[in-house]
DNA sequence: CGCTATTTTGACCACGTTCAACCGCTGTGG
DNA sequence: CCACAGCGGTTGAACGTGGTCAAAATAGCG
């Protein structure tokens, strides 16, 4: 894959980015593509590099001890995996797993140290990414602290739809297939509650399910449940 | 405040530059002073720019819209605060206020943006120190969701003695008055379950208290009430 | 068509919150 | 000097959200 002419090159972290110098980018990388449930790293490893994604989905998902996992984000196109532990010299901080057949392009840790040195806009443009997923994170813990799960899902909900939403003749289709369990384990709550708070909102009309996607039929009313009084 | 006799020079993001680029840093700071309960700015105010802590002690935290708050981090002398608003061109994303009276030097934005743009040696640090806190952040996250109260007050106990912990005749005591409510909203819990915990830990021969310090009296035991188990 | 994985439902229970009263200390004004 | 307000801390009782455990239903897949 070349990097000039890669689909997420506008979404990624070296847009803007002069051709000459995406073209100095592409001998640093390595493009392979993955299947769906196909582990790119798992928490704990060693940090090799960076990875962009080109195309397709990634969970990136934290395991306790007991076997129990948090899934932090859903990435997708343009989205850079693992830098965070690359900066800080740490061992990998989750595990990325991809939930939709995928193109990824590995960017080695020197190689890609060595082109920041030489790109500080992109330098920045990165500082900025991390501040916003750093940002995210908190507002993440306070959600956990002081939500409600019915509040968390609804939110979630919203989330899902404007990052993946297509619309559709019914209403906002989520373009993802997600489990119960990976929708629980993204709002942190077990799978049962999960369940009976979405088939809540079914039998309210908030939400429907169609080939195993939630489609959004009242963002209003679920904005609703999502807001303070609940 | 000169930032080449700074006390804290050497764990600030700065430490490792050499005295001409520190005494570049001097005319684009101003010093000042603060007491304890001072706000240095609010959750949403627009960001001015970063604040070094040169000395004493920080709560950064976030509200809620119903006026609870969430500590996200206490920060002493070298700590950087409110750079990831800066980078991301957001408002500020929590209150800090200061909790043990304090000389913190503000760095006005465009100043700090121009000197890092001629210091990219500090702009890796500070790209190490912001992946730090997104991984922190992300490690409460899932603290928040899956470990008890007990367990997360039993972590956090450890966790500030290791970072204000000095030895004492009877443990190791915990340089650093929190109120109650204060160290509650730092593991996310209520005072109430805070105080009852506490003081099972007291009866427990834990930990004491002298003169509104927290002293750590049996760290082995404690670490393993943080640990799976429990 | 049988078998496994995923989802759904039910019953029960506990952790932690909420609400309320009370204690002990400190500072303040009559 | 004492009364009392105010604040931080402590304790008790009741409640409810959400988790656990178990079983059934449904869907996916070889």
């Amino acid at each position: 894959m070349q990097c000039t002419i890669c689909p997420a090159s506008d979404a990624s972290v070296f847009s803007g980015l002069p051709e000459n110098k995406l073209g100095q980018l592409e001998p640093l990388q390595t493009t392979n593509t993955y299947k769906k449930n196909q582990i790119i790293f798992y928490e704990g490893n060693p940090a090799l590099g960076a990875y962009c994604i080109s195309e397709g989905k990634v969970k990136l998902y934290k395991t306790t001890e007991d076997g129990k996992q948090r899934i932090l984000k859903i990435c997708t196109s343009g989205e850079l995996l693992g830098y965070a532990s690359l900066f800080s010299g740490r061992n990998e901080q989750y595990s990325a797993e991809v939930i939709e057949d995928s193109r990824i392009c590995f960017l080695e840790k020197n190689g890609f140290l060595g082109f920041l040195r030489k790109n500080p806009d992109t330098v920045m443009t990165i500082l900025s990414r991390l501040s916003k997923e750093t940002i995210k994170s908190h507002e993440q813990l306070v959600d956990q602290t002081f939500k409600s799960v019915r509040r968390r899902l609804a939110e979630m909900l919203l989330n899902l739809e404007g990052s993946f939403g297509k619309k559709d003749k019914k209403g906002m289709r989520i373009e993802l297939t997600l489990t119960r369990d990976e929708l629980s384990q993204a709002i942190g709550a077990t799978m049962e509650t999960t369940v009976r708070l979405l088939s809540e909102f079914k039998q309210e009309g908030l939400v429907t399910e169609d080939d195993r996607k939630i489609i959004i039929l009242k963002p209003a009313e679920l904005a609703i449940l999502a807001s303070p009084a609940f």
